[in-house]
DNA sequence: TTGAAAGCGCTAACAT
DNA sequence: ATGTTAGCGCTTTCAA
């Protein structure tokens, strides 16, 4: 026997070398072929396909990234999944990156703020670039992470120009939410809070100051909530008690949960009360009544997401953050239909 | 100039051999320095660890996969993210991998059936195993590419013993559907189709078919649909044709979708008509009214998918398909309430 | 057109 | 306790 050395760990089971061998060519021929280079003979090239179809062959993506250098993959962290928000962002930027040939892959870490940087890390050190979707670690963390993970863009957080980040425009979107309730006679408003790590929610939590500067004479109060359905449905006691005849929610995540609450209840909905969202996710439209909310056309978001993530990679990102304008829906949770 | 080629690819900034120069170690050691190995003296490991803080260093998982064989990855390929049952399954999967410290990755192919191959391939040429969220691909293509994909593990598709798989039946959960409105006087019930890829779809069928053999006065019509909420709104003038007073959606999704359009229409739910899903999204319980569904406790489904992928890890898995059997769950939707 | 061999960044067997 | 080196599965330069 030759003196190699034992191998220890199990591996893949069909290699280049194999095909090279089966094929009675080298490993550089392979690879050749399997990448479409014309330079080969059309009769060693079919000797290499049929070796690959009958071996059922497909090359190593890891062993490939290595040698390359790049792996045209993305990688995407986001803290919940099941938020229908962020699958709008994902789309846009899915649909954007491929279009230049990128795979993406989704890393959830299940809204836990501490392992964000490990997944963080790990999924970086398997892709060319990586995107942060509204990431809840604190912000120090946050600016001592960046450099180690760049290319990286941010959503939804500021990075103080340590990276490119796409903002969504919370604090005024929810200042045109509580215009929208004043202008409708509303005189007390509740605001159901999201967790107090989402950067998000001291953004809405400006808003509403702007609101009760501009009118003196209007109530914002705020009633500690979540970011999830089970929160806006729970929220319903802690509303009632302040006698508000309009609520705010976080998103429309919550706004919904609490309107499912307000059909249990029996109480109507915008007479008795009305509800505005934050997002416009889909089945927002769809909910029973309609649910006012903050639109932000989150397809672009994503697009735009990857346009900077895109130019971090070439090195010539200037690291402006876009800041993205949420219009005003309004629809039947608000305004009662004619 | 030593006779070292060009190199031609950018590679990483910081790498072992840094670390290695910089604290004037071999790789060898910095390596056990980084994977926590006592052996090394105090010193020299500290050593070690300043550098890394300087240079901001992170091992390749590109390249730790190579050498060891193994990512401790596992990869998942979902034919719409934006589905939350996929959700459910997903956070069972997620959370019964972690804790045996394998992280997940995810990947959406946007129900470009043509494209799942390239999807699961490319993915599981990265990591360890592949779980398939029910692939829309034809019967012969999936056949065709488990082997090439193993360990591998399907969700709501047979596999002929070829690979591990996990179903959910939607067959007898339909028929309980179709019973429990046949129990509430219905007599005909019209059924809103998903897509035709869809297996799961031709499950429901069948067991539509079993509700119609039980009960001959009854009549079951099918009104062609889709799996997305807009396809639940535009599916209205399609079901008040056919005069029915029960409908079974596809899936909550669908489901909601229509009680969105039949708030707008001023139809009773479930007065004028009844409206039942299916999946159980969480959604469904605080909609308005609330949806009648069938329950199938998702989480472990994701779970046991995770148990049979290990067990397709290990090579012991013995592939008899896992059947799930939903459960109804009763709400507003269909029962008026007291 | 084809092949030999170096090298991607790491780990681990072996030697010291 | 530490270093040397082979090797993981590919790609690409260089030589033939």
């Amino acid at each position: 026997m030759a003196g190699k050395r034992a191998r220890r760990t199990p591996s893949r089971e069909t290699t280049i070398s194999d095909i090279a061998e089966a094929a009675d060519v080298s490993k550089a021929t392979v690879s050749r072929v399997m990448n479409g280079i014309q330079t080969v003979n059309e009769d060693i090239a079919e000797r290499v396909r049929d070796a690959v179809r009958r071996l059922g062959y497909s090359p190593s993506e890891t062993a490939r990234s290595l040698s390359l250098g790049v792996s045209r993959t993305i990688g995407v962290v986001v803290p919940d999944l099941a938020n229908p928000m962020f699958h709008q962002v994902l789309h846009g930027l899915h649909r954007a990156a491929a279009r230049e040939g990128y795979r993406v892959l989704v890393a959830d870490t299940l809204e836990d703020s501490a392992g964000e940087a490990t997944v963080a890390l790990d999924i970086r050190n398997r892709t060319d670039a990586i995107a942060l979707f509204a990431p809840r670690m604190p912000r120090e963390s946050l600016l001592e992470l960046l450099p180690r993970i760049e290319p990286v863009v941010v959503l939804n957080r500021t990075t103080g120009e340590r990276a490119g980040s796409v903002l969504i425009d919370y604090e005024d979107g929810t200042r045109q939410l509580g215009e929208h309730l004043v202008s409708l006679g509303h005189t007390r408003i509740v605001y159901l809070a999201g967790p107090s790590e989402a950067r998000s929610n001291s953004a809405r939590q400006r808003g509403l100051e702007l609101v009760r500067s501009a009118h003196p004479d209007i109530e914002v109060v705020e009633v500690p909530c979540g970011h999830a359905f089970e929160d806006g449905h729970a929220a319903w006691p802690g509303v009632r008690a302040t006698q508000a005849s309009a609520v705010i929610a976080f998103n429309d995540v919550v706004a919904l949960g609490l309107l499912g609450r307000l059909d249990e209840e029996g109480v109507a909905v915008p007479d008795d009360i009305a509800v505005a969202g934050f997002d416009d996710i889909p089945f927002s439209r769809y909910s029973s009544p309609s649910l006012t909310t903050m639109t932000a056309r989150l397809g672009d978001v994503g697009e735009r997401t990857w346009a900077m993530l895109r130019a971090e990679m070439r090195g010539d990102a200037d690291r402006e953050p876009v800041v993205f304008e949420p219009t005003l829906a309004v629809r039947a949770s608000t305004e009662a239909r004619p």
